[in-house]
DNA sequence: AATGAATGAGGATTCATTCAT
DNA sequence: AATGAATGAATCCTCATTCAT
């Protein structure tokens, strides 16, 4: 694919990643995203032979931007309860800005395919997701900062956020709302350490 | 309308909640419901003129017997930490069936609907919907039990279930893992406590 | 047919005309029938198999009825030109009145069926239309009244008023304009007399 | 639109055309016209949206023709007499040849649609139909050929080939007929002359 | 006589996908 | 590579008409 391809494709994904997030996965056609990108009507089979094709190259291109930006945000610092905080701000950032969310097309499309979902898989991912949780929790134990079982707490946490961002797409969550929440999910970490 | 055609819408609902648990909202055509029902192509429109009308039955439906369930499962008891576990094993149950949720279906419906919705309104049938839970966690503090703040800590289990059962829809989620975070709730509710 | 049916077949007709009025002829279906009258979806067709016979039978009731009409308003004078201007008159209240026309519905019924009638007989019919007119116009002629070829003066009259009627069913025709139009007809009639 | 297109666009009205001289207007599906031209069943679809659009197309098609028709015809001569036969003959010939009328289907889309048209634009045009006739009488009267009111005049003659456009939707009208109608209207252009 | 539930045919419309250019 | 015209499948929806009650 000649370097010119590579840039049209990329455009592709970025004007399909915004019709994916207003309209959710399964209402979205072929069409739509032809007429959200710069091709004809044909043209777009030259690049991808369906919608599900494109939205799994949109997933893997987030997915890849968004590996970068966690590592780079979080681990400049030793204190446990800092990372965590540094962490709940970044997800309170994307939860209120709920315009460009993929999660209601991610589900869409996660159960239109589960016939054909590898279920083992997906728990994997799943485990993953709440790894980068997970060791900013196993520091805090350790640190004597928090004192939960950290699978379960990270697992928790990764649930928590996965409600907020699904009810996201339905109510709006106000500011004031979501720090509540933060603040109680720290205090959970915490519980046992006025003792 | 006859009493036979009340039957008959009846059947209608049961045989479409089946189709929307299985396929979502989005993707069920008037088709997928008169293939599943007993009825002609344009028999169906004898009772209802499109697939949203026909969910918002379902989902009526459904809250009717939920209601009755819900107060005769958990009033029957004093100690908060009981109810609890009484609410919490309810939604475990439901939680290990994820064969019949409509979980995806309703934010499928929502989503695509949310232009016409009242956002406002929405906010306040969340509250509701944790007004239950409220109602519970307000008596184990009153009695010394909890010793949490109600209205977030309420809140933050609805949202941590509206997590589960979103993951629900693309995880099996193990019944060992639903315990530990069902333990895990009621450990948080308690924190204070050993002091 | 008991006295009952006769009674509610007239109903069924005088309901049935409103909605040719409204709608011409070709889009009125049997259920708007129904849904005008007070007869089940079945039970119109106790009294009628289609909206063709139905709007035939409308006809029928009206031409009867303007039978009635016709020889009333007019006989009663020896002068032609008083005849005319009654005539025109008449004409004239009805042109202003364009609400319960039934020309086009006229119209689209006969040219719906064109295949099937017989042009002979329609001649007949048109010919007829203008018998009445015939007489007033010979009348006016053997009188000295009038100097025109009287066949052709009539169809004339019988052409420009099907002309105005077809018209106003697009148009606000008004009072005025049709005084015009009469003063215009009859000054025609009497145009030799000058000399 | 590329040049291709654009003539089969006009090919597609052409054969439309046909279709709602025979049809009307009302009766005429997508399918008819789908069915008259060379088009798939979606393919009528990229040049009109429905048969309306079809039909106003085809209506200023014609407009189109006529206009350059009518001036040519008409406009090398200076007698009015000579003129106006000139016209009526065009007439005469049209209304000898009904198949290819629209006249139904003109009044059948103006009803249809009588609820969001302009009256008093259509009144515009109804004078400006008659404009040429009024040009034509008025150098009449100019000349002295012609002694009648103009705008009554013209009015009355297009409102008399109105109906005889209508009536020959339903009526077979001889040759013979036709010349009669057209004598009487010159004669009356001229009634007062032989003073 | 009368009802109104039920059926199925028919037409509208939208898209995924192909193909000639 | 790219276009966009064209096709045909799939769905929607409305009615005429039948039929059990």
């Amino acid at each position: 694919m000649s370097e010119k391809s590579v840039r049209k494709k990329e455009y592709i994904l970025e004007q399909a990643q915004k019709v994916f997030a207003q309209k959710g996965f399964k209402d979205v056609t072929m069409k739509d995203i032809v007429t959200a990108c710069n091709v004809s009507r044909g043209g777009i089979y030259l690049y991808f032979n369906d919608t599900s094709e494109i939205f799994e190259a949109v997933l893997d291109l987030r997915a890849k931007a968004e590996k970068n930006l966690f590592t780079e945000q979080i681990e400049n610092t030793r204190c446990a309860e800092e990372q965590m905080r540094r962490f709940l701000n970044e997800q309170k950032r994307e939860l209120l800005n709920p315009t460009d969310s993929l999660i209601i097309a991610t589900y869409e499309y996660l159960f239109a395919h589960s016939a054909a979902l590898n279920k083992a898989e997906m728990e994997d991912n799943f485990m993953h997701a709440s790894g980068q949780l997970l060791r900013i929790i196993q520091n805090g134990v350790e640190n004597g900062e928090f004192s939960v079982e950290p699978d379960v707490a990270a697992q928790n946490i990764v649930l928590l956020l996965e409600g907020l961002r699904i009810s996201s797409t339905v109510l709006t969550l106000s500011e004031e709302f979501l720090d509540h929440q933060m603040e109680y999910i720290l205090s959970q970490l915490t519980r046992g350490q006025s003792t």
